[in-house]
RNA sequence: CGGGGCAUAGCGCAGUCUGGUAGCGCGUCUGGUUUGGGACCAGAAGGUCGCAGGUUCGAAUCCUGCUGCCCCGACCA
């Protein structure tokens, strides 16, 4: 399914961190139902910000820690969001977010509205369940199988759970648009797919319902229709490298339509799902500024073709060949994850279901077409597999549930108890994201829970520091650690 | 869909071979002592042993069927 173009097909291999190795399809990308939250730390439009609290009382938050790991979770990202109380299963390959994994989803969705919009993008919200009918039109509907959960209403009508949107948004465009002025078009929305996998594994990795960011391109020609593919391909970089992400374009099967514009994203992780060969020269590459005119149709093909000219494949893409002419010092091989996946497909939709314009020049023509996927919910997974360690994750600070977490070490002590109620207060008058760990726990545990929770800074108060009137600040990606008055805590988070 | 495994307290497990009325650790609750890297003592609560049949005086344990979940493979335009 061309919607495929947001998936892949796939053939990875994941690697658990110590013993564990699956193989994992690539292919998929689950969104959900989102609210937005704004990132404090971007510029550009903030959607709904108020809906989300920004600080939390540890002792009035939902956060279902597990000291031990479910023996069902076998790869890292799915273990450490279950010990986190991040989420939790409902049925093979379907999972509910908790609170703490809610607000990571919501950063991701957050960052990638931020972006699409920023390329001219445009959101709506279509539904999670169509109409069969949609899909005759187009033959999938004969031709998708059994990972199509069908569905019959009770007037016995034929339904499905949407596993894409092809279909609807092309029924969308063709009602209302007529005339190749109101080209090029670009409409995205983030919702809940369904693809009923055979074997859905890995948790979030690999699920059946999977929230998706899906967007689809209409343009008058093929011409008009590559510069909104680069659109989409120098959003993406931006998305991912806002999220704390190295992704690097890796030409993907084309499919029977044939060209050569299709790339997948994947982001380098030890324990990435597929194996990946690329040129160095990738991980050092420049990714556009929140300023880049997405008008400009060279400099955006600039960019794409920096981002296009070395080798760059998976698996099963690989040319050894091809890979060798690579200087050997510049040879990457690693292990990535496909977190995006972009497809220009042509007429292949518009055409049998009669997605025309009129052309100016007399007479109709299909609009050419192309599809955008990112998966959010798998990214909230992938994020963890490409940054934890031992005790836990390492939440880049972008989607970070909080940025910062304040360990009472001795709660219940008049001095402690002080200090860690006035920098709680003032950090989040600053705005900032605060888990006040204000539960009656020892020392240890509270700091064993703020590593396993990932949260990018903590401060631990205690009697200790206190006494010279300090605070303890810990940075969790290296585990740096300062001594510092409550002043400078607040000055240095806050900013 | 093929192959393998698991299902006993919230989580991790023992008990099943050799039927006899369910146990350990963690967590939870009470009280006390503790308090800078997952404390200690004392006490307590918590289980249709996945479901349904069968065998038996008696089934977590044996037999049959079913369901759910996990892993490997296939699949993943």
């Amino acid at each position: 399914m061309a919607g495929c173009g947001l998936h892949a097909r796939s053939t990875p291999r994941c690697r658990a961190p110590q013993r564990t190795v699956a193989r994992t399809g690539r292919g998929r990308f689950r969104p959900g139902p989102c609210v937005f939250l704004a990132d404090p730390l971007t510029r550009g439009p903030v959607f709904f910000s108020n809906l989300q609290r920004k600080s939390m009382r540890l002792s009035r938050f939902f956060l279902p820690i597990l000291r031990e790991t479910p023996k069902e979770a076998e790869i890292v990202s799915h273990r450490l969001m279950l010990r986190a109380g991040m989420m939790r299963q409902e049925a093979a390959g379907i999972y509910a977010f908790l609170p703490l994994g809610f607000r990571v989803l919501q950063k991701i969705c957050a960052i990638v509205r931020e972006e699409q919009n920023r390329s001219g993008a445009i959101e709506l919200l279509m539904p999670t369940i169509q109409s069969a009918d949609l899909w005759r039109e187009s033959g999938r509907y004969e031709a998708y199988g059994k990972e199509m959960l069908r569905i019959k209403d009770r007037h016995e009508r034929d339904m499905l759970y949407g596993p894409t949107n092809e279909e609807m948004i092309t029924e969308i465009f063709r009602s209302y648009v007529r005339s190749y002025k109101d080209l090029p078009l670009n409409l995205y929305h983030i919702q809940w797919k369904f693809r009923d996998e055979v074997r859905p594994r890995f948790g979030l990795m690999r699920g059946r319902e999977f929230l998706m960011k899906d967007a689809y391109s209409f343009d008058l020609d093929q011409a008009g229709a590559t510069h909104s593919y680069n659109k989409m391909f120098v959003a993406y970089l931006r998305t991912f490298a806002r999220m704390g992400l190295k992704s690097i374009p890796m030409r993907a099967e084309s499919g029977p339509i044939g060209g050569n514009l299709s790339h997948e994203f994947i982001i380098l992780a030890s324990t990435g799902e597929s194996e990946v060969f690329c040129h160095k020269d990738y991980l050092d590459l420049p990714v556009p500024g929140a300023d880049v005119n997405f008008d400009d149709v060279a400099g955006l093909q600039a960019t794409v073709d920096a981002w296009t000219a070395q080798y760059a494949a998976t698996s099963d893409m690989h040319d050894a060949a091809a890979f060798a002419k690579v200087p050997s010092d510049k040879q990457v091989s690693a292990r990535g994850i496909e977190v995006g996946h972009i497809f220009y497909f042509g007429t292949k939709y518009s055409e049998p279901m009669k997605a025309v314009v009129s052309t100016g020049e007399g007479g109709d023509k299909p609009v050419h077409m192309g599809s955008y996927g990112i998966g959010p919910s798998r990214l909230v997974a992938a994020i963890i597999e490409a940054s934890h360690d031992e005790a836990g994750i390492v939440w880049p600070e972008a989607v970070a549930p909080f940025k910062v977490a304040i360990l009472n070490l001795k709660q219940g002590a008049a001095d402690t108890d002080a200090a860690c109620e006035q920098l709680y207060r003032a950090l989040t008058a600053k705005g900032v994201e605060v888990l006040y760990h204000d539960i009656d726990e020892r020392a240890g545990a509270k700091f064993a829970t703020a590593d396993l929770i990932g949260v990018p800074w903590q401060v631990m108060v205690g009697p200790r520091g206190l006494a010279e009137g300090k605070v303890e600040v810990k940075k969790r990606t290296d585990g740096s650690r300062e001594m510092m008055t409550p002043a400078a805590a607040l000055d240095l988070l806050a900013k």
